[in-house]
DNA sequence: CGCTATCGATAAAT
DNA sequence: ATTTATCGATAGCG
């Protein structure tokens, strides 16, 4: 912004906000403004292949698409969860996600068909490349028996310290609330990912997070 | 076309062919209609009370909805899942739910720190209200270690068995490059889930559990 | 440097 | 006609 940036741009007027105010300003301005932009324009259904114009889109879209989704749930009292992955692997989640994955699997009534682990239709599925948490119990030696437990423990230690991390708030002023469907603390994180401004830190391709939750910022408060 | 099927799930919405409103309209047309609609009107954000209305909109906007999830994804490359539950328990999903929900547990990594103790900031972290999965192992009864471990394993088993039976979405297991297009697979499954009320027998209720369990298959080549 | 907020203008939806 | 969702461009914030 330091090259070009005051001095103003092509065909900015100059009664764009300054910068240097930025608090919330009435736009007075109904002056006559010799159109800068060319508005909403059409767009195909395509790849973005321009990556910076891809990203804008992303975002903003992501927006929009969460926005919805709160005013469905609100107006119909139902739960949605969505979960996005952008290219970068970045994740964006909204609403109960946790608790909406739970239902969605338990679609189907636990009936304890006895198909043990390597069953599956696709052929070679045996326990190899599987992490040791998604291993069949059974398989766990004995021996191991102390570790996994503790290792298990320690997992759900992991989900709920994450769960509960994101206990700071941005004040959601004028949202609207929810219905008591949704956890408080859902809906405020909802809130912030409707708002955020902060998303990073747990990117990359691990340093995981959530699970139940969605939210963004990853600030342990200390 | 191919965009077409990347347009998203569209053509479902909308058999309106009102012979009144043309396609296109122009700004120009200052055709005084006597009295047509009102146009969109500005509704509050708030639950829809009436049973009709509500159902109605709930479908409209969930349309909506997946729409503009199709066209984000179609559009950034995004991988996007999206859960619903009307309020009568009724599912509605879109996009390769399966797959994502795979990614988005295994977004954390087990970190074996066994950092204790109940930081919790909001206190009440005790046991009490958790399902037996999310309880700690160690409060698990030794007398009880095998059924514990029965219950894991069946736990386990039934997702794995879920999955499959929710069938064959794991095509955008990685998709590459995103042509235009998400998997068929996922798309069929999308409009199943939209249009097909099959979705019934997952009665459920109580127990939750979902952290732990990836599940999925594995790459698709072997 | 990457992602989000804001703004003017306009396409889209109702 | 009126409200909403983007778009392109850019300022702002981490």
């Amino acid at each position: 912004m330091e090259d070009g940036e005051a001095s103003t741009i092509t065909c900015l007027p100059t009664t764009k906000q300054n910068p240097n105010l930025l608090v919330n300003q009435k736009k007075e301005s109904k002056e006559q403004k010799p159109k800068t932009t060319k508005g909403r324009q059409k767009i195909e259904i395509k790849r973005i292949t321009e990556e910076n114009r891809r990203q804008v889109t992303f975002s903003k879209r992501r927006s929009g698409l969460f926005k919805k989704a709160a005013e469905l749930s609100v107006l119909c009292g139902a739960q949605i969860g969505i979960i996005t992955f952008s290219r970068s692997e970045r994740i964006y989640s909204f609403g109960n996600v946790g608790t909406l994955i739970d239902k969605y699997l338990r679609k189907t009534p636990v009936m304890l068909r006895s198909n043990r682990g390597g069953d599956v239709p696709t052929g070679e599925e045996n326990n190899d490349g599987l992490m040791w948490w998604e291993r069949a119990v059974e398989s766990v030696p004995e021996e191991d028996m102390e570790e996994y437990k503790k290792a298990l423990s320690a997992l759900r230690e992991n989900l709920l310290t994450r769960i509960y991390q994101m206990g700071n708030d941005r004040t959601a002023e004028n949202l609207p609330a929810f219905p008591n469907d949704m956890a408080m603390a859902d809906w405020k994180l909802t809130n912030e990912n409707l708002m955020a401004r902060n998303n990073r830190g747990y990117v990359g391709n691990d340093a995981g997070l959530d699970f139940g939750v969605p939210f963004m910022s990853q600030k342990p408060r200390q």
